[in-house]
DNA sequence: GAGTGTGAAGGCCTTCACAGCT
DNA sequence: AGCTGTGAAGGCCTTCACACTC
C-alpha cells in the first residue's frame, strides 16, 4: 500500500485518473505526460514528477500504459473494500450529490440519506435510502461510516458535524458557508461556493491578474 | 483600488469577511489575528500578513477595526458597481445554487438562468428569471455579463462555454466533471465534486496524513 | 527524434522571531 | 503583558535542463 504525503498530488490523481478512464474506453493503450498535463493545467515535467511517485515507469518515446497507471492510482485513491458515506441534508444540493454520485463508483458511495423533513424519512431517493434526523447517530456507528457529507443550513453544520464526530466518522466534506471545527484526526474538506463564487467574479474583473496560471500550458 | 496578485489571499479575504461580517453583527468591533486565523485555518502571521497586503495597520494589544477591515475588503473583492452572472443548467444543482446566492450579495448575483427544457423557459425561479438555452448567446451579450455558472452535464459543458466566451464573460465557474478549454483571459474555476468526495475519502482511511494540517491551529 | 527520469534550481507561500507600540 | 509589523528563514511545490532510452 502507498502513501501519498501531498494534498496537491492527490487531487492530481483524481484528475489523471478522469482522463485515463476516458482514454481507456476510448481504447487508447498508452498516454503520454503532456496528454494529462494538459487537462490538469500542470507541465508535464510535474505529470511524470507524480507518476513516480505512484511507482509507475514509462517507456520513453512510448509514454505509459493506461492500464498500469490506472491500476496504480485506484491503489491510493480506492479503499481495498468499499467505502461508504452518508449525506445529510436532502435539499437541492443533497440531491444533486445523490445524483451525481449514485452507482458510479463501486468502491465509494452514499450509503444513506438524511433529513429533518419526516415527509423524506423511510423513502428512496435515486435509489438511496433516505432515513429521519433522529437516526443518524445510530445508524452511523452501527455501519460503521466513515464519511459524512453536509448539505444542511449553516446554521446547523456544526451540530451534525458533532453528532457524525462523535458516531466515529473521519472524514467530512462539508458545503455550508462554516469552518467546523472537528476532533483531531477528523479531515475536514470544505467546498466552499461562496468563496468560489466571489474569486471567479474578482478575476472576471480582473483578467491581467491571472496571466501566468493560463501559461502553464 | 487595490490589485492582490496571490489566489490564495482572495480565498482568505473572502473567508475573512464571512467571520467580520458575523462579528460585526454580533456588535463586536475590534478584532484580534487570531480569531481570523482559527476558522481560515492559518496562522496569526498568515493574516497579519494578509491586512497588510490590504494596506490596513491595527492597535498593538487593540487589535483591528473590523469596519476598517470590512471595507478594505470590500475594496478588493467587490465590483465599484455591480457584477452579475448568467446560471446555465437548472437542474437540482443549479437550483440549489439559485437559492444559495438569491439576494445574498448585492453586489454580485445571478441575473438569470438557463435551461434547455423548454418548461423552464420564461418561468421565475427563486426570483431568478429563467430563459430558454437558445438565447443564451444573444442575452449575455447584450446584457454584458461577465460571469458563467456551468451547473450542466459534462458532455455539454465544453459546448456551453464556448457560447458564454463568445459573448463575452471572462470567468466561469464550472461545476462538470470536464476540464475546460476558454480562450485567454478568461478565468476558469472548476469546483470538482470528485475530487472533493476522493480527497475525503483518502483521508478518511489515512488519518495520520494530515496531522500537520490540524496541528496549524 | 521524441519522450521519460530526476538532480538541481527557482519561486511562492508560510512561519519564525523579535522589535516596537500601548 | 500582549498584540501588531515585518525582515529573515524555512519548506513545499513546481519547473528547468539534460542525460538516458527506445
Amino acid at each position: 500500500m502507498l502513501y501519498i504525503s501531498s494534498e496537491k498530488i492527490i487531487e492530481r490523481l483524481s484528475l489523471y485518473r478522469r482522463v485515463l478512464s476516458q482514454l481507456h474506453d476510448e481504447s487508447a493503450t498508452v498516454v503520454f505526460s503532456h496528454q494529462l498535463a494538459a487537462p490538469a493545467d500542470v507541465t508535464p515535467a510535474q505529470v511524470r514528477r507524480d507518476i513516480m511517485q505512484l511507482g509507475c515507469s514509462g517507456i520513453p518515446h512510448a509514454g505509459y500504459k493506461i492500464a498500469h497507471l490506472l491500476t496504480a492510482i485506484e491503489d491510493v485513491l480506492d479503499a481495498p473494500e468499499s467505502q461508504r458515506a452518508v449525506l445529510v441534508g436532502v435539499g437541492h444540493l443533497g440531491l444533486a450529490l445523490l445524483n451525481y454520485f449514485s452507482e458510479r463508483w463501486r468502491k465509494l458511495r452514499i450509503h444513506a440519506a438524511f433529513d429533518v423533513d419526516p415527509s423524506k424519512g423511510n423513502t428512496i431517493i435515486r435509489g438511496c435510502p433516505c432515513y429521519p434526523f433522529e437516526e443518524l447517530y445510530a445508524r452511523v456507528r452501527a455501519w460503521n461510516i466513515g464519511i459524512g457529507i453536509l448539505t444542511v443550513p449553516a446554521d446547523q453544520a456544526q451540530a451534525v458535524a458533532d453528532i457524525v464526530c462523535k458516531a466515529g466518522v473521519t472524514g467530512l466534506l462539508n458545503f455550508a458557508p462554516v469552518r467546523l471545527t472537528a476532533p483531531d484526526g477528523v479531515y475536514v474538506e470544505n467546498v466552499d461556493l461562496t468563496t468560489s463564487f466571489e474569486k471567479v467574479a474578482y478575476y472576471a474583473r480582473h483578467p491581467a491578474e491571472f496571466k501566468h496560471i493560463k501559461e502553464s500550458q
